[in-house]
DNA sequence: CAACGTGGATAGTGGAGCTATCTGCTATCG
DNA sequence: CGATAGCAGATAGCTCCACTATCCACGTTG
């Protein structure tokens, strides 16, 4: 198929896909001749998935070209796939400094070692939870800070099924891309979940149903 | 305090600071002349509110003037604020539309009645989730989809526990801020720990040893 | 063979989040 | 009292990002 074709198929306006090619985000066409080229499903699927990131995913065009080197990288396998997705996954939190970053450091590699996750304290996960940490002491809502240990429990349970159904009866290739499609998708889906447990746990604490009631 | 001061305080550059006075981030100081201002330890605290929201939460200085706001109106009951800091934290996925997103939208329905939550099935996060199966689907990913049955066990989990915390011995007003820290920090921690669970369920299922080994 | 469509290159657009400059005014120190 | 340094506020500018629009020469198609 031709370019208007791959469009209409996807619903990115032409424009938007010559500049996908343009920073790399898609291979380019099949040339026919100087200035023809033919594309294929594979196209079709890339930029789905382009479209997935940037929109669901909300991920820079940057983190996406860079996640999709990862995926189409040869000898690629699922654990270091991983890694480069999460270092390029972002949003990178800038260092913080003084006591209070040393001690969520502290507190993070301490949380590590203490469940014995095998897991880099330097990676930018890790860097996030200690941002995150520190800036709740910064906050003064230190009481806040053991809600980490629930977390945690939480986020066992789910990577534990994440990875089993991933990798689940499947090629490499697949297993890559499932890898990248469950973790952005999924934390969209995480967070949101979380926001409608929360909105239900209020409404039963205060009495109120939102559900299905009129809006406002 | 004078704005040097607030800056040196808080490491926000005064220009910053400015610009956060004039976009309604921070409320004036109080004048002492037509050209002079003082600040006090509320704005320090608003202000690392705001860079914690900006920074570690990735919030639009758009959306944390939307929650400020929210956070200062009166006859706050944070059922009502979390309602309204939901609606502006997005971000909001834009609508779809195809028998795919029908689907997507029966099964959040469904869910939220199966489950029992009091939730408002037309709310962003609501509509996030639908964005995201219908997402799945699109990718042809129909295998991922019953992972968030898994999802919202651990969301439910979490958001008891977040709700009980949250309102443990606090006035309103630190209720209903604890409720905005807690929901957009929590995201923070709660991606990063998946990650870094991630990386641990890899690891084992591989045989890799990331964790304190060498970078790359 | 003529008109519309195509791929590629280049330049422009609009929004976000600051940042720099300018202009009076003011606190303060000698 | 007066020089000087700093201050608040207004305005304009900057950089980055994600597109979007315009050109152009060539190609496909009726």
């Amino acid at each position: 198929m031709r370019m208007a074709e791959l469009s209409s198929r996807t619903g990115v306006p032409v424009p938007t896909i010559k500049y996908y090619l343009r920073e790399g985000l898609l291979p380019p066409g099949e040339r026919t001749s100087p200035n023809q080229a033919l594309y294929d499903e594979s196209h079709v699927r890339r930029l789905k998935m382009v479209r997935a990131l940037v929109e669901v995913g909300k991920l820079s065009i940057a983190a996406v070209r860079d996640v999709l080197d990862a995926v189409d990288a040869p000898e690629k396998i699922p654990f270091n796939v991983l890694g480069e997705m999460q270092d390029r996954l972002g949003p990178i939190h800038p260092e913080g400094s003084g006591e209070l970053w040393e001690q969520a450091d502290t507190q993070v590699r301490e949380l590590l070692r203490r469940r014995g996750w095998l897991a880099d304290p330097d990676c930018p996960p890790a860097r996030s939870l200690v941002a995150a940490l520190a800036t709740l002491a910064e906050l003064g809502r230190t009481d806040l800070i053991d809600l980490v240990e629930v977390y945690a429990d939480a986020a066992e349970l789910v990577a534990k099924v994440d990875v089993t159904k991933v990798v689940r009866d499947q090629g490499m290739d697949d297993v890559v891309e499932g890898a990248v499609i469950g973790t952005v998708l999924g934390e969209t889906m995480i967070i949101a979940l979380r926001r409608l447990a929360h909105q239900d746990a209020t409404a039963r604490l205060y009495g109120v149903d939102r559900s299905g009631g009129d809006d406002e």
